[in-house]
RNA sequence: GGGGAGAUACUCAAGCGGCCAACGAGGGCAGACUGUAAAUCUGCUGACUACGUCUUCGCAGGUUCGAAUCCUGCUCUCCCCA
């Protein structure tokens, strides 16, 4: 009888904990922390495609569970630019965002989150969160930086102080910031890239990566929730780079896997390339991370090659420009020929924002130069990168996705 | 009534004898954007039978090889004094 209800219990508590229900009395508190060991980072693939290589899983966190394939909005400076945490969880639903190691380091410090009790807290985002390592900023700020084998010396783009990344000192900050999923510490490099330089980066990243596995095992997490460790794949545009570099990478033997240094300027044919190469090599029964993509039609190739989880800024900077993404095509909504379109922005209606409002007035709120015109295109764009990879995942379950993502990439490959 | 300042492309505004189809800004039109130094950046913006030609700098004359720039008159605007 007992037993019975001890069992029970338990279930109750992953339910409440699956359906991101927040319980708030310290005792229940108590019991989810021990609960933490069993939910911690389990990765279930919960069906394949026939046709191609695409999966759809479910990632677990203490935060709460991730459906793959997953867009993650990017949040750099602890805020998806535009939206509110409300419209990003109510409206956009989105499972996880991204932070960003370096810009949460310049500003708010690291100081200001680990009073506050991390990211999380600070932002009042609930849901999980992934931060970025500094890696992009070695390549988008090069000018600024220095590299090294002990690390990368960077000039603030803020105040023009010194500050040095080391493998090691950038685990700790991303102790401190508290997200989920954290990443590994590495050199990002341009396209193109001469060979032995990728050569000589890949396998310093590599070293980096050791030196990341090292440090993060001495250092215990600061809150009461896991944090689980991605490597990531570099090697440029190079085949036999990339495949000794998945290797490599795939012999960390951690929880989820990242291919980095893509989607830098390269053919896009180029890219998936590369990504075929690499999910050849790392194992299937853990999620594949590919870092920055990209365009929805990226996506959908990306998945088709076996990747499960996207992040990138072009919804949320396209959209601050007046580009929106749709299902038919992209547009540029500040375009003249919308000045008297007062049809819905989106027939597909895929948030609130679609059938609230028409092209002719988003065209106007961004003449005008109006903020609000940047919040809509930002729902708006978010939304559909939502339900592109939500409808890629339905389509992997029922065992459809091929001739779906060929249909949608044609579909796509339009200016409206 | 007297004195002064000025009128430049859609708007504001430089230019004050040839390097001027005319700086710059705004506006307009278009393009770019892929682990965010991005509410940013780039291009075009008199007309055309378009690597050239034509018509423009309030209007009408004039001086000059040559005028948006100098002279004369006119129209209009603004400021100051009465």
């Amino acid at each position: 009888m007992l037993f019975a209800a001890m069992f029970i219990f338990a279930h109750l508590l992953q339910f409440l904990k699956y359906h991101r229900i927040c319980v708030q009395s310290d005792y229940f508190q108590f019991e989810l922390k021990k609960d933490v060991g069993l939910l911690h980072m389990k990765f279930e693939l919960k069906g394949k495609d026939p046709q191609t290589k695409a999966r759809a899983g479910v990632l677990t966190t203490d935060h709460g569970v991730i459906e793959t394939p997953i867009f993650m909005p990017v949040g750099t400076v602890a805020s998806v630019k535009g939206v509110h945490q409300r419209e990003l969880k109510n409206d956009i639903n989105a499972d996880v965002i991204l932070g960003n190691t370096y810009h949460l380091y310049l500003r708010p410090q690291t100081k200001i989150l680990e009073q506050v009790g991390g990211l999380h807290k600070f932002m009042n985002w609930d849901r999980p969160i992934l931060t970025d390592s500094g890696g992009f900023q070695v390549y988008s700020l090069s000018a600024n930086r220095k590299i090294k084998e002990e690390g990368v010396k960077f000039k603030s783009h803020i105040d023009g102080s010194y500050h040095t990344f080391t493998p090691e000192n950038v685990m700790e900050i991303q102790r401190v910031i508290g997200a989920d999923i954290i990443m590994a510490f590495d050199e990002c490099t341009p396209y193109p890239c001469d060979y032995n330089y990728a050569k000589r980066s890949m396998h310093m990243t590599h070293r980096w990566l050791d030196r990341c596995i090292k440090h993060l095992d001495k250092t215990p997490f600061h809150y009461n929730y896991e944090q689980s460790f991605f490597p990531i794949v570099q090697g440029s545009t190079y085949k036999d780079l990339r495949l000794q570099s998945a290797e490599y990478i795939a012999n960390a033997g951690a929880v989820g896997n990242a291919i980095g240094g893509l989607s830098v300027g390269e053919p896009a044919e180029e890219m998936y390339a590369m990504t075929e190469v690499v999910c050849s090599v790392l194992p299937e029964d853990k999620p594949r991370y590919l870092m920055g993509v990209g365009t929805p039609i990226n996506i959908l190739e990306n998945i088709a090659l076996g990747i499960d989880m996207f992040d990138c800024v072009m919804p949320t900077r396209n959209a601050r420009n007046g580009m929106l993404f749709t299902a038919h095509g992209s547009m540029n909504i500040k375009n003249k020929k919308w000045e008297a379109d007062f049809s819905p922005l989106d027939e597909m209606a895929m948030t609130y924002v679609d059938t609230e409002y028409s092209k002719a007035y988003l065209r106007h709120l961004f003449s005008v130069n109006e903020r609000l015109a940047m919040q809509i295109a930002t729902i708006h764009n978010l939304g559909f990168y939502m339900w592109l990879v939500r409808e890629a995942r339905k389509h992997i379950l029922a065992g459809t996705f091929g001739t779906w993502k060929d249909m949608m990439v044609k579909q796509m490959d339009k200016r409206l």
